[in-house]
RNA sequence: UGGGGCGUCGUCAAGCGGUAAGACACAGGAUUUUGAUUCCUGCAUCCGGAGGUUCGAAUCCUCCCGCCCCAA
């Protein structure tokens, strides 16, 4: 009765390695590439992968749902003025939904990725915990994950460091790409540019202003900008300013100093729970604004429609409206929601 | 064309006879499975122009050019 695995490939070490150790592990192996449309190297490293490791591995092409439910919605934040966080959206609504379904059909008992997280049978269901190497953590790009997912889920690599992931792919001579990662469907990194040729609508350029109301500058087009961004505003003062807001109804960029980023609380609205359910009171936790945030220990209030307030200990800078917001008890994660807002007192 | 002030890196700005600080901006890099942030490095052989004084000037003198005030 050997348990069978199907691992998403992506053609970089983590997942390599991921199968590795399932491998390893005694499983029997199948892997599976994702092709999201926009054409990279990966999907050779990929074969190149699961042929050196021998393992079956399948294609699918997910193009049109990537296009749909990831690519549309990252231009459509862009040009509403929010900050997308596509790996997050593809996670739920692609990554592990389409490797799921395809486990289904080549009747595979589970699935895994390269993640670093940890999934662990808890007393109210799965739990999903941080990997053990702190400074790579993923949970918070699989906020969204139920327990659904999560009793499928195997992340080999959660409880083992970034460092021992790569000694294992040397090891293995694995087909090593850059290990700097950006938005998997703009190579170069330049999602401004992206933006520019893709068939949309853009911002017209329009007035950069300070907290006073006085036109310090201009930009390019509100999707050139983002919550918290310094570089690129082309305002020389005796301080750095910063994005504050975005008006799109004004087309304007709102800026500021460094310290006018502080807010002591902010709105979320779309909220999930590992669990399934999430109290109806006000309780306390490690909130996190944005992936690698330290956080910071906050107290969440429930209101109605999935939405939740959350206020901080102490202020935090840059909340960007459009990136999610996630909270964890220890190392456990609790859920998350997307940021609508921020206030700054109450 | 009477009086006064000022002209130093894209911007702001130190320096006031001893051989061009700093900040912002900008560029490149590092970090990073989102966007930012952060960090590192680079960035005026030259101080509006031309002469002069001096061992030596952005710093003193002369003239010119350009701004800005005040008064006509």
């Amino acid at each position: 009765m050997t348990k069978s695995v199907l691992v998403g490939i992506s053609g970089g070490v983590d997942s390599a390695v991921a199968a590795v150790i399932l491998k390893e592990r005694g499983y029997r192996v199948e892997g599976l590439y994702l092709r999201n449309g926009f054409p990279l190297v990966s999907e050779q490293n990929a074969a190149a992968i699961a042929d050196r490791l021998g393992f079956p591995f399948h294609v699918l092409d997910i193009s049109n749902p990537f296009r749909k439910d990831i690519v549309d919605y990252f231009a459509k934040e862009y040009l509403a003025g929010r900050t997308p966080n596509p790996c997050i959206v593809c996670n739920k609504k692609v990554k592990f939904r389409y490797l799921i379904n395809e486990a289904d059909r080549l009747g595979l008992d589970y699935i895994a990725t390269g993640h670093y997280a940890r999934v662990e049978m808890g007393k109210e269901g799965f739990r999903l915990l941080k990997g053990v190497d702190g400074t790579k953590d993923q949970t918070y790009f699989l906020f969204q994950l139920g327990q659904e997912e999560l009793g499928r889920l195997i992340f080999p690599n959660g409880d083992r460091t970034k460092a021992q992931i790569r000694k294992i792919g040397k090891h293995l001579a694995i087909p090593s790409g850059k290990e700097s990662q950006e938005i998997c469907f703009i190579p170069d990194d330049n999602y401004r540019g992206f933006l520019e040729s893709y068939p949309v609508t853009l911002p017209p350029p329009g007035n950069i202003v300070d907290t006073a109301g006085a036109v310090v500058g201009r930009h390019q087009g509100t999707h050139t900008v983002t919550i918290g961004q310094r570089k690129g505003l082309n305002i020389a003062s005796s301080r750095p300013y910063y994005v504050l807001e975005i008006n799109r109804g004004r087309n304007e960029v709102i800026v500021g100093r460094d310290e006018d980023q502080l807010s002591h609380g902010l709105m979320a609205a779309n909220c999930s729970w590992i669990s399934g359910t999430v109290s109806d009171r006000s309780f306390n936790a490690r909130a996190y604004i944005r992936y690698r945030h330290r956080g910071v220990e906050a107290e969440i209030t429930p209101l109605t429609g999935e939405r939740v307030q959350v206020r901080f200990e102490t202020p935090q800078k840059a909340i960007a409206p459009g990136q999610a917001v996630v909270f964890f008890e220890g190392d456990s994660l609790l859920g998350g929601g997307w940021i609508e807002g921020r206030f700054r007192d109450v």
